[in-house]
DNA sequence: AAAGGTGGAA
DNA sequence: CAGGATCCACCTTT
């Protein structure tokens, strides 16, 4: 702490204006740094806070717009940026050089929110991390901040982003040889490195000073799979203008300085390298020391001089092309032809996989994926056989029924986070090939759906899995917790991240027209709802309100008359299995034995009658459903963002998205006047920030006219309320199980944690229904005789339920 | 011996 | 913030 107790005061200016004062004479370059970080951070805060606090949202910006009116370029209509002192940007995206602009901010800056006319990014110590990490000189994002930006850089801005870079970026850590070095082309950042005992503690090589050496060639890696790699010399065409900074053809203007600035930084640059060497064991700790004093280190990976790690025989098949953004995006992990650890954002839908797959290619490595369930390895294994010639033999799967590991020097294996952190008792195959993963070199280490991973998990897998560079992957880089900003760390910084509007216009994911449906409750379910009682129970009733159902029923009719696929989210297993079985549509939760899941899956793509399904949360991640068209949602997980970010990815990839005028439906239905209404709100955030407008339906269009809507009659509603309450209070503790008609409790508890319980109850209820003794097994059989009885119109639907295996529950 | 249920874990 | 879903290892059964 400063001797001068002037935080108090600064942090109130800081509130209205924000004006810094430094007395920099006094100060080390570690303490500027650290003073303005910390007051960058502190105005952010209070900024975002105060906008949070919902008192006015927008007034902060306008009272911005005074201060910016004031110093004005004169030419500022030509220049696209909006920057304040806190590092908000605001991108026109209607100016002619917005391409261009985006592409630079996309490197230096995290995007907050991108609607249609305006995109919002702010500047952040880590996002200039990624900048520099990702070769843009200070002085570079300066004179192109500069450049775009309608008024002049205020001093405290240029401080800023001095301070960020100078410190960041600057010393990398690479593996030679599979020995670890840490490597700058600034000798005095390594000296200051030593200096700290640490890392001085860690070094390996007994030198005095500092290895030196030629840097390496940057050269123009060769992605796989672009005409680049292909031959043809035609770099222009196939590569975004903006790709490659070094081009000078990028500057628009020719009075500026940039390019010839730029080149001399190339010179500078391509001298020398200085390094020293770690000891491999404290390679983790030497990066997180180096983060402690901010000087944290680059993740690269000289896999062409690599020549103890044998080669893998991998390409791209020749039909494989892969689309600019990831090739942009792979650039950014490639350039100056080693690869960088680091995360790559692209929407579901997009080709996340073969991204994957080309940085394998690339690399020519051993590479192990890591993904999220045994389901999606599988997936995996199939897109690495469709898009890459690697013979079947040197790519595993490693999961809990298969376990294998590749018998040639070098190969793929892709496994589950799980299965690798897994800290129990292992079976002995187990066992015998984590020793084969822990001891031997990766390459390369993807990691699927990174967001989904915890930090303390992943900093499991890296300690123990050596790889030399990892690629995470992900549709939605957020977590409603903080720890995504340790995935940075832990990986590397976002590489790239793609714009989901814009690839929607461009139709390599389909257009989404998003709408909310706001119904109203139903006299008797408001009432009741507003009788004091439980979160569950009145989550329940919102649920089950029979005008959401109502509502959802039109919507089903509607588009299945129009053709489309639809899926029906529930998050509520109870809700879903009710809403269901009165529909007479197959449905899928967690409790649905495997086969019965891929049946009913195989029905829905390539059954025409069957064009509706049912899933609980198991839809959110790794079912690949590339046949529907339309997602209605009945209820959601409160309001995680990134569930409905990835619901709606489950639609983007749409077959049929490129027929003309396609689009994709997504419904929101919400209970008026409940807590619905919030966390819907809240669940959308993410994606109006990518540029989605939600509708807000309150009254469909010809539903009166619907003359077999369920729930018409006031009768059938206050039946439904009754049963709701009463599958609510079973719910809810006692084994009360009577008037519970569909045996639902059981359903919606499919888990294992009841399963003694519910067998023993079914026991009971198929005493009621005639079937006395070994009352278990029989009770499927009798339970399907009902089913029949009952007269179940739709085939495929009675083969489907008569085979449902997992069946716990005991049908009246 | 496959297939499927159970329990524990995170 | 809690409960659901998932995964794995072990244990039973045509």
């Amino acid at each position: 702490m400063a001797p001068k107790r002037k935080a108090q005061t600064q942090e109130v200016a800081a509130e209205d204006g924000f004006e810094l004062e430094l007395e920099e004479a006094a100060l080390s370059d570690q303490e500027t740094y650290d003073k303005v970080r910390n007051q960058f951070d502190a105005v952010a805060l209070s900024k975002r806070a105060r906008a949070e606090r919902g008192t006015d949202a927008a007034s902060f910006m306008f009272k911005k717009c005074d201060q910016w009116d004031s110093n004005l370029k004169p030419d500022h209509m030509n220049r696209p940026l909006w920057i304040d002192d806190a590092g908000r940007i605001i991108l026109e995206s209607f100016s002619p050089i917005f391409d261009e602009a985006q592409d630079f901010l996309i490197n230096i800056a995290e995007p907050q929110s991108r609607v249609s006319r305006m995109h919002e990014y702010s500047l952040t110590t880590h996002s200039l991390f990624a900048a520099v990490s990702v070769g843009h000189s200070t002085k570079e994002i300066m004179q192109r901040l500069e450049k775009y930006s309608k008024t002049p850089l205020s001093p405290t801005l240029c401080k800023f982003i001095e301070g960020s870079t100078s410190s960041f970026g600057k010393a990398k850590i690479v593996l030679k040889k599979t020995l670890s070095y840490i490597e700058s082309d600034d000798p005095t950042i390594l000296q200051r490195l030593l200096r700290d005992p640490q890392i001085a503690q860690c070094r390996a090589d007994t030198t005095d000073g500092l290895i030196q050496e030629a840097a390496p060639q940057i050269g123009v890696m060769a992605i796989p799979g672009t005409k680049l790699a292909a031959g043809a010399k035609q770099v222009t065409q196939t590569t975004e203008p903006d790709q490659n900074p070094d081009n000078p053809q990028n500057v628009q203007n020719p009075g500026d300085m940039i390019a010839a600035l730029r080149e001399d930084d190339e010179d500078e640059e391509v001298a020398q390298v200085h390094s020293f060497q770690i000891n491999k064991a404290d390679r983790e700790n030497v990066i997180k020391r180096c983060l402690a004093i901010g000087l944290p280190l680059t993740e690269e990976y000289d896999f062409n001089n690599d020549d103890v790690n044998p080669n893998l025989e991998i390409d791209l098949q020749p039909h494989a092309q892969i689309r600019y953004y990831q090739e942009k995006a792979l650039s950014k992990m490639f350039s100056n032809s080693r690869a960088r650890s680091g995360i790559i954002v692209l929407p579901c839908g997009a080709g996340k996989t073969l991204v994957g797959i080309t940085a394998a290619c690339g690399v020519k490595k051993s590479a192990l994926v890591l993904c999220t369930s045994a389901m999606s390895a599988v997936q995996w294994r199939a897109e690495f056989l469709k898009w890459s010639n690697i013979s079947p033999d040197d790519i595993a799967v490693f999961t809990a029924e298969n376990k294998q590991a590749f018998p040639r020097q070098a190969g793929i294996i892709i496994s589950t986070y799980t299965m690798i952190t897994g800290s129990k008792t292992r079976s002995y195959d187990s066992e015998k090939v984590m020793k084969f993963i822990t001891e031997r070199e990766w390459g390369l280490l993807i990691a699927d759906e990174v967001h989904v991973v915890p930090a303390n998990i992943f900093k499991k897998v890296t300690y123990n899995i050596a790889s030399h560079a990892k690629l995470g992957l992900t549709a939605t880089l957020l977590r409603e917790d903080d720890k995504i900003e340790d995935l940075n760390f832990l990986i590397g910084p976002k590489l790239y991240e793609a714009n989901w509007q814009e690839l929607s216009e461009q139709g390599h994911i389909a257009r989404v027209q998003c709408a909310e449906v706001w119904c109203q409750m139903t006299p008797e379910f408001y009432s009741e709802w507003l009788k004091p009682s439980t979160v569950q129970k009145r989550a329940m009733l919102s649920i089950m309100n029979p005008r959401k159902f109502q509502a959802c029923e039109f919507l089903i009719n509607y588009h299945e008359a129009r053709g489309d696929k639809i899926i029906v989210f529930s998050d509520n297993v109870y809700a879903l299995e009710k809403y269901a079985r009165k529909l007479k549509k197959a449905y899928i939760y967690g409790g649905t034995p495997q086969a019965e899941r891929l049946r009913i899956l195989e029905n829905f793509q390539h059954n025409e009658a069957i064009n509706t399904i049912f899933l609980s949360k198991i839809g959110d991640t790794s079912l690949d459903l590339p046949e529907a068209t339309c997602l209605i949602q009945i209820s959601s997980h409160y309001g995680s963002r990134r569930q409905e970010a990835q619901r709606l990815g489950r639609i983007l990839r749409a077959k049929r998205r490129n027929d003309e005028g396609f689009n994709a439906f997504f419904y929101s239905l919400v209970s008026k006047d409940t807590d619905e209404m919030y966390y819907s709100s809240k669940r959308q955030a993410f994606l109006v920030d990518q540029g989605y407008a939600f509708k807000v339906i309150t009254r469909l269009e010809g539903i009166e006219q619907q003359p077999t809507l369920s729930f018409r009659t006031p009768q059938e509603r206050r039946e439904l309320l009754l049963e709701v309450s009463l599958a609510n209070e079973s719910e809810l503790g006692e084994e009360r199980i009577a008037g519970d008609l569909f045996g639902s409790k059981f359903a919606s508890k499919g888990g294992k944690a009841k399963r003694a319980g519910a067998r023993r109850t079914a026991g009971t209820l198929s005493d009621l229904s005639g079937g006395q003794d070994m009352a278990y097994i029989e009770t499927n059989k009798s339970r399907n005789k009902e089913l029949k009885k009952k007269g179940v119109q739709n085939n495929f639907l009675r083969k489907m339920q008569t085979s449902h295996s997992n069946l716990k529950k005991a049908n009246k």
